[in-house]
DNA sequence: GACAAAACAGGACAACCGGTCTGTTTATAA
DNA sequence: TTATAAACAGACCGGTTGTCCTGTTTTGTC
């Protein structure tokens, strides 16, 4: 058969930090609606639209990639949605329900729920490698760590004095990535406001009970595309 | 080469119930520890002492088999760890309390924490898969619903009246399920513990402030051993 | 005992997975 | 330019996966 014309003549162009980039895009979009193991690496490199020996170049193992996106890109999501955001607040308590607001109001107007970037893949691999789990607890106590901080700096202001700041952390991370979990399996972001209503109503005044149930929004949300 | 002797001439006994039963019992542990798609339906074979055409006798495919899962298995989980100590508890209040005290305690003495069965499915098969999802969903639907009417029950009992029954069962099973997602990461049982007392601090004394550092117990857990 | 259906055995298979390998092209520095 | 390493291309491979298929054995029923 004829020589093939060695392709297109049009020249190659090295970027390695764009494609580096791009695959990651890629790897942390799969890993959230997919899943790490539902995830195979053709699929990721078709969609990045990168061939096996650049992917292999920049990331040698399966395992390797997925690292990265825990401490590049989830690390990031949970510092840009929930760190900055509370220690920018006036308070600790209003840096929480702020970001339960901002996060619903997010949920509510995007139509689906894909859940917390971190625990949806904590839960797949923190039991399965040491290094996985290392990586997803270090985000974790990060999170917590600056909740806490901020209900201390609340303190040496004279406020929150009857507050102990490991466990007022400890609550509402909790109670984030759980009402994450239930609006993801049910497809519906409605249990975030309950349960941000619920938490501040032990502080809030005895006019809970009374009209407690009609403001209080459910919404069903329209399936969703995954990837 | 010589025949084989047909094997052993032990005759074969049909046991469909039993063989079914430690099909799912491999199967639901599997799924716990390794998660649905890095368990290979060889290795629930070999653990099972089962044979390929028993197993697709039973469950056709892998998905039918993860659905008998989470319907028998993982509805009974919840059903068994909270459904019925709720009920069966003095109030809906105690009954979580309850609960969670006693997930602690069996958590510290077990040495390692696998984590929410309902969680760990949910986050895993809740994106993939409708049918797997409307089952996970249901589960969730009526955990929330024995806790909230265990709350109406205490309000026809004349207590509770400024709880809202929704709200409240809703913060608990979020509560209780990232608390159980961070302790599954972090191998640290002790934020249930500081959960429950957050969650507890609004209607306690005001005593929280001092010492509330001092009985703390906490106690990173002992690898384990998935499977 | 005869018969049918359920229960089980065990191999076969095509598709797919992650990783490796060799070779070529591009960028960098001397 | 030339040497050198980084960046990328693309085929290849051994192993695994879930499923299917044919055949045999057991069980229940008349």
């Amino acid at each position: 058969m004829i020589a093939r014309l060695k392709m297109r003549p049009g020249k190659r162009t090295n970027d390695p930090d764009g494609l580096r980039k791009r695959v990651l895009d890629v790897a942390e979009a799969s890993f959230q609606a997919r899943g790490y193991h539902a995830s195979s690496l053709g699929d990721l490199m078709a969609a990045a639209g990168v061939t096996g020996g650049a992917l292999h170049h920049h990331f040698p193992t399966k395992k390797a990639l997925a690292l990265a996106v825990i401490e590049e890109r989830v690390s990031a999501a949970v510092e840009e949605t929930w760190i900055a955001p509370v220690q920018a607040a006036g308070s600790a308590r209003e840096g929480v329900r702020g970001v339960f607001e901002a996060v619903a109001a997010e949920l509510e107007q995007q139509g689906f729920v894909r859940g917390c970037p971190l625990n949806n893949l904590a839960h797949e691999l923190s039991l399965a490698d040491a290094d996985f789990r290392a990586a997803l607890a270090g985000i974790f106590s990060a999170w917590r760590q600056a909740i806490a901080d901020k209900v201390r700096a609340d303190q040496q202001a004279g406020r929150e004095q009857d507050t102990d700041p490991q466990r007022f952390a400890a609550l509402a991370v909790a109670t984030y990535s759980g009402a994450m979990s239930m609006a993801k399996t049910t497809q519906d972001s409605g249990v975030l406001r309950d349960c941000l209503n619920a938490l501040e109503q032990g502080a809030s005044s005895v006019s809970s009970s009374k009209g407690a149930g009609a403001n209080r929004r459910r919404r069903m949300l329209r399936q969703h595309k995954a990837f």
